[in-house]
DNA sequence: GTCTACCAAATTGTTGACAATCTCCGGGCG
DNA sequence: CGCCCGGAGATTGTCAACAATTTGGTAGAC
């Protein structure tokens, strides 16, 4: 009650009394920085800059850099520095396999688990989806609302580690797991269909459907992006 | 005879030129500790006595931590210090269903992949597992001789980013993932067996066999486990 | 002209000291 | 008797300086 709200429009170097760590904060923005294509991949990571733009000395730099490399998205070499991780074309393919992998594992789950009536969130957003079959509407846009349905259906399995690793997964490959795929109305119609029938898979607890259609949604959009790309 | 392993004490002056970074062997040595249970789930995890004991300062302790911490090996919360991560019995069975669903998209990869004479030292290894059907051989040497048998095969898909991630998610769930279920004859026959089946459907480059081979090969020994705990 | 040795600048790796925060343990008070 | 308070010790978070290594360029020899 008698807290003040300091409010964060100041820079970073403002002392909140929270108990969050620079480290932490570092990770999250330097991750922040590399989704906004501010580093690109293969971009040289200069501790010393880093340091500077998060107004922070070398050590909580070093220890996001550390955090970053495990999860494969940045690249360390000894006594030679970071940088953004860049992946060929077969890693990039190679991540959007795992990450259908665990995805369908998760819906296998999803369809196992116990889900009352959470499903009236997910079946609104998937109306949600339906309204943006229209080419009008951007890529990015439909492919953020897949993501946010995805997750939606993997929370209900309560499968807090699959999630966090299929972040991860994602992270390192979004030029290619990204919208790219969802230029075309055909797939867009394709993957509607797809995301319906695997809702009702999972509210029918039909796990094997379940998994397959979770597995196909992402390959036909792999697919489709791969075509796109050469 | 001519290295004694055991003291270590000017191992970090000049035994050789220095390529490795303390950072990176902290870690190393960590998880080896905790592979060897002299740390175990729970317990804490102080800087300063890691430190002691590796023989560096706490900056690169802190790296190592936070690497391990990305991995899900070790639990940091701020102000208040590591520990090595405990998995409740829900959250092991995920990771050890996470690994099979991997090692099964591996599987998949590895008949698919071109694989000319890669087979040979997999089937020698197959014929070392054969040998140990009997329940005089330890458990363990049992369960170490399929994690090799499945990262040599996993070695011919080419697949670096899924054997990385494979282990590390292995790391974290020892304990079921472990021996614990090959203290049957029935179940070591049964994995003998299907062992061979998964070798020829990858030479066959008979994907589907393949990736439901080696799901069951996991699930097999997940569900003995399970038949041991409780 | 090309190759090698070597120096200087830049960058990373490491350390010890200092500041901030938490934990624990008594003592005072309702 | 139970609860709040406070301070000392322990532990983590941060920083700036120092050491080690790489890099790029330059001078010299052949």
């Amino acid at each position: 009650m008698a807290n003040s709200p300091n409010i964060a429009e100041d820079t970073m170097r403002e002392r909140r009394v929270g108990r969050r760590v620079s480290a932490e904060t570092v990770a999250e923005q330097l991750v922040q920085a590399i989704k906004r294509r501010e580093f690109r991949p293969g971009d040289r990571l200069r501790e010393q800059d880093l340091a500077e733009r998060f107004g922070v000395s070398r050590g909580p730099v070093r220890e996001a850099l550390r955090m970053l490399q495990s999860k494969s998205l940045v690249r360390i070499v000894p006594m030679r520095g970071a940088s953004v991780a860049s992946l060929s074309d077969r890693e990039a393919v190679e991540a959007v396999e795992i990450g259908a992998a665990l995805f369908a594992l998760g819906m296998r789950k999803a369809a196992e688990a116990e889900h009352e009536c959470a499903l009236e969130p997910v079946k609104a957003q998937w109306r949600a989806l339906e309204e943006m079959a229209d080419l009008s509407v951007p890529p990015k846009a439909f492919y953020r609302q897949t993501v946010l349905m995805g997750d939606a259906l993997l929370h209900i399995a309560t499968t807090q580690r699959l999630r966090t690793l299929l972040l991860d997964v994602r992270l390192g490959a979004p030029a290619i797991h990204g919208p790219l795929g969802f230029t075309s109305a055909e797939l867009r119609k394709t993957s509607i269909r797809k995301w319906a029938e695997l809702i009702d898979a999972v509210e029918t607890r039909q796990a094997d459907t379940a998994e397959r259609l979770a597995r196909e949604l992402h390959l036909d959009a792999l697919e489709a992006a791969l075509g796109v790309l050469p």
